[in-house]
RNA sequence: AGGCCCGUAGCUCAGUUGGUUAGAGCGCUACGUUGACAUCGUAGAGGUCAGCGGUUCGAGUCCGCUCGGGCCUACCA
């Protein structure tokens, strides 16, 4: 098939009853592409507008958080691009250190080997084609959802331009003195074999035990107690600490403590950070193993026994006990104490245990050689980007956790022992002095070495550090390119709250203190999908939706559109299928309402781009006028990030007043039987907007249908995606016909109701009478009589009052009378009727309560109490219209 | 330990700055193929807005407390 065979020129195939998504999803989202619709222009003069996209890691296929993120970015990029901005979205992906190297691990186990057996080199090359096949998923995936990303600027964090800007970053940063290699304690994941930071650090309450430990007192007989939760680390135990105004160990200073099991001399230090109410008052200390003690010991100069190692067993220092693991240790080093009669008693206490978020095991608090980056003067411009306005959080309720992540922020641990990922730039030589330079050359001439003298650092970087400058190095930083000038900074950021520090603190440092600007105007914080139940998606809960699935299922625009319209702000995601056939039902609804208006429309019919509803009748000026109040809510909506609200009022547009009302009210006009000017016009012109309005949302249907309707090329003449985008218009605004028309839904809702009541069969005629007070309302009525007619199937319907023994009822200023005949006023029809009567008592009780309320008369605004008056007014009225309809079923 | 969010119909959720009668979808009930749609149409039932107290002429909405649920941050060993 050519080019040519998918462009509009072709006549698309006859509309099948229900609408088939697999038939034209899948052609148009490659068109879309192979038109290269979607290409950002930096020389573009218009205002741009552009989306970075989270990058997905390269382990594995889009989950529903991807999917949720990719209908909002997409949204917000065609929305702007319809309304005629230079609309860019970038996708990417994300190298993901830890994450990747843990899949590739695992692979090369399955197939018996190792990546210490096979080799660095081998590793990450290995790690490359892991890479591409992923990569290659997602980009399926993307294009399956309809993304209308620009994937000739696609990029990935270890592509060579990223790289470039990753060393430059840290090269910067290591020269301005914020990024500098040091001995501190950090959080070891043993089964990783890497140091984390912070943040990768999960704390998980468990049950664990609280041991009491008696230590003597050098010179004494004295023996003091200490309370532990890992008995193992007192091997590594250097001192003890006490509160300096802890009158009851004011003996104890200048002395010291002998340490069981080992003997070694344990000096008494005052230190201010111990509870004197916990436990004795006395804290044993471990500068090895505990992050609290580390501190202690910097302050107090103490020594540093290291008695757990990198691979989480006891080191030779710890002498009877070296080699065992250090659960194992715990044991027996207990078991001794209990033994030897030191251990004075066991409790069981339930605390807090930092565990490896990838690893899942306990982290060990270890103290090694690592990089570490400063990021405290940055955290405070992001601080301030955000109290200022420049930088936005939506939903705003994020302020103060933004607040207080960053206000306490610490040195972000940014080496880990790892394979895969960017090399540090930092490189020794003989003398073991390290130069971080650019790369080995630059290093070398630094040096004053030859560079076959150097080797490089071993580590690699945190995945964070590169995402750290995703919105701008993508777009060629460090270099001064047309794409940065054009589209930096980014306008919106839309991602899942739970990344909201990992990455998006991040980006907001690195991008203030690279870019002196913020990265992005707007970060949308999404909430987290989960299943129809609200519980958190997993593979071993077996609860996962796989997109891709459901796309197939139920089409990627109903996906889109369930998703967009279920994001409300501050909420996770419940996904329902239900719910999502529901919205199935809402594309084929979309599809039948076009093939309906397509087969029933005159030949000469045509979408207009303008036209004066001066020349039309009551029902075309209505939905010309909710048409306008639908685009301005709608884009009123999206520009403040309320997907749902904006989704919802699509949606009872099309379905409410589109289908039910307006296609039912046209139908008289269309098929002959009432003919007035210019329908099919307003009906295809009001078609034509829904598409273009839906678009955004629902890109594949809108585009199918758009191509099929007679005139839309004057808008574009190629694709919906480049249309412009609805927005109010004034002249068709009319509030005084809304406000007839919808007098008149309610009354012909009334109507039915009322059929309904008196139990008329839906074939059978029934016989109608409206009433109106004002002479207008009158006209009115009687130029739509036969319109009424046709909607409660009467056989007449006359301005006259209620006939003789007609059920009656009054709404908004209309009185209604109906006769069926060979009906009279039946059990249920009174009985519905007395509820309504006691309803209304309690009604006008109130109102008349409150109108009496000399208080509320005095201070509540005068607009409220017309209202109330009015209110009170026509409750009334409907209550003396109900009890004449009543007395008259009684007589007849 | 601190901070944030939530508690509205059987279920999942909306409800803008306090203002007349608290909404939607699904589910439920009754009826229905008249010329697009049974992935449909028409009508309907269903809520002391978690509880208590306060501010106010007026509170689902603002304030305080209690109970219940979730999330985030945190070096009491």
């Amino acid at each position: 098939m050519s080019k040519d065979a998918m462009t509009t020129a072709e006549p698309r195939p006859p509309m099948d009853k229900r609408f088939d998504p697999e038939s034209y999803e899948p052609r148009l989202a490659a068109w879309w592409h192979e038109r290269d619709f979607f290409r950002g222009d930096a020389d573009d003069p218009r205002e741009s507008f552009c989306i970075m996209i989270p990058p997905p890691n390269v382990t594995g296929k889009l989950h529903m958080g991807h999917a949720l993120q990719t209908a909002l970015q997409d949204l917000l990029t065609r929305w702007k691009r319809m309304q005629g901005y230079n609309a860019l979205w970038v996708p990417g992906t994300d190298h993901a250190g830890i994450a990747t190297q843990l899949m590739v691990e695992r692979a090369l186990a399955e197939e018996g080997t190792s990546r210490r057996e096979i080799g660095r080199a081998a590793f990450v090359e290995r790690c490359w084609r892991w890479k591409q096949e992923y990569h290659d998923n997602i980009r399926r995936q993307l294009l399956r959802l309809g993304a209308s990303c620009d994937f000739s600027r696609e990029r990935f964090t270890m592509d060579e331009g990223l790289s470039r800007a990753v060393t430059e970053a840290f090269v910067r940063l290591h020269r301005e003195g914020l990024i500098y290699r040091g001995e501190y304690m950090v959080n070891w994941s043993p089964q990783l074999d890497t140091a984390v930071s912070d943040l990768e650090v999960e704390m998980k309450t468990v049950a664990g035990k609280l041991y009491h430990v008696a230590y003597p007192v050098e010179g004494s007989d004295e023996r003091i107690v200490v309370a532990t939760t890992r008995p193992e680390t007192m091997l590594g135990d250097t001192a003890v600490a006490k509160h300096p105004d802890d009158e009851r160990y004011r003996h104890l200073t200048g002395r010291a403590a002998i340490l069981p099991l080992v003997g070694r001399r344990l000096p008494f230090v005052d230190d201010e950070v111990v509870e004197r109410e916990f436990g004795t008052g006395l804290v044993k200390v471990t500068p090895s193993h505990d992050p609290a003690d580390f501190e202690i010991g910097k302050r107090h100069d103490l020594p540093r026994v290291e008695v757990i190692g990198r691979d989480g067993r006891m080191t030779a220092r710890s002498g009877d006990f070296a080699g065992l693991d250090r659960f194992e240790a715990r044991r027996q080093v207990v078991e001794r104490l209990r033994a030897e009669g030191w251990l004075v008693k066991v409790e069981d206490y339930t605390h807090n245990v930092g565990h490896s978020q990838r690893g899942g095991e306990p982290v060990e608090p270890l103290v090694s050689l690592q990089w570490f980056c400063d990021v405290e003067g940055m955290a405070r411009r992001a601080l301030a980007a955000v109290e200022d306005g420049r930088l936005a959080l939506v939903p705003e309720s994020w302020v103060k956790t933004w607040e207080h992540w960053l206000g306490n922020i610490k040195p972000w641990c940014i080496s880990r022992q790892l394979w895969w990922g960017h090399r540090i730039p930092a490189f020794s030589d003989r003398e073991g002095r390290v130069h971080v330079a650019r790369d080995i050359e630059e290093a070398a001439r630094q040096a004053g070495v030859a560079p076959e003298e150097l080797t490089q650092d071993g580590d690699v970087l945190d995945t964070w550090f590169s995402s750290g400058l995703w919105p701008f190095s993508t777009l060629g930083w460090p270099d001064d390119t047309a794409d940065l000038r054009a589209f930096h900074p980014t306008d919106v950021l839309v991602t899942g709250h739970d990344i909201l520090f990992f990455w998006v603190a991040r980006m907001a440092m690195f991008g203030l203190h690279f870019t002196d600007d913020v990265p992005f105007r707007t970060v949308h914080l999404t909430g987290l999908v989960r299943d129809a139940d609200g519980v958190k998606m997993s593979k071993t809960k077996g609860n996962v939706l796989d997109p891709l699935d459901l796309a197939a299922e139920y089409g990627a625009d109903a996906l889109r559109f369930t998703l967009s319209i279920l994001d409300a702000p501050g909420r996770d995601i419940p996904m329902d299928l239900e719910r999502m056939a529901g919205y199935r039902g809402f594309c084929n609804k979309i599809w039948n309402a076009t093939r309906f208006a397509l087969a029933r429309i005159g030949e000469d019919d045509r979408v207009q781009t303008a036209i004066d509803p001066a020349e039309l009748a009551a029902p075309e000026r209505w939905i010309l006028a909710r048409l306008s109040a639908t685009a301005a809510e709608v884009d009123a909506r999206f520009g403040e990030y309320r997907f749902d609200e904006a989704c919802n009022r699509l949606y009872h547009f099309f379905w409410g007043e589109l289908c039910d009302w307006y296609i039912e009210l046209a139908k008289p006009a269309l098929f002959g039987d009432a003919p007035r000017p210019r329908v099919g016009d307003v009906l295809l012109t009001v078609l034509d907007h829904a598409l273009r309005l839906l678009h955004p949302v629902m890109p594949f249907l809108t585009e199918e249908l758009w191509h099929r309707l007679p005139g839309r090329e004057a808008l574009h003449p190629e694709t919906i995606a480049l249309a412009p985008y609805p927005e109010r218009v004034p002249a068709w605004e009319d509030a005084a016909t809304e406000e007839r028309m919808a007098a008149l839904i309610e009354a012909v809702t009334r109507l039915r109701a009322l059929r309904a009541d008196l139990e008329v069969p839906p074939a059978e005629a029934v016989a109608v009478t409206l009433r109106a007070d004002d002479e207008a309302t009158s006209a009115f009525l009687a130029e739509q009589a036969p319109l009424v007619a046709a909607l409660v199937r009467a056989s007449s319907v006359t301005v006259a009052a209620p006939a003789e023994g007609a059920a009656r009822d009054l709404v908004a200023g209309i009185e209604l009378g109906l006769v069926a005949p060979r009906r009279e006023l039946g059990a249920v029809e009174r009985e519905r009727l007395e509820a309504e009567l006691g309803k209304l008592a309690g009604e006008i009780a109130a109102a008349e309560g409150r109108l009496a309320n000399e208080q509320f008369l005095a201070k509540a605004p005068p607009a409220v109490v017309a209202g109330n008056r009015a209110r009170l007014a026509e409750l009334v009225e409907r209550r003396e219209r109900i009890r004449a309809g009543l007395e008259a079923g009684a007589e007849g």
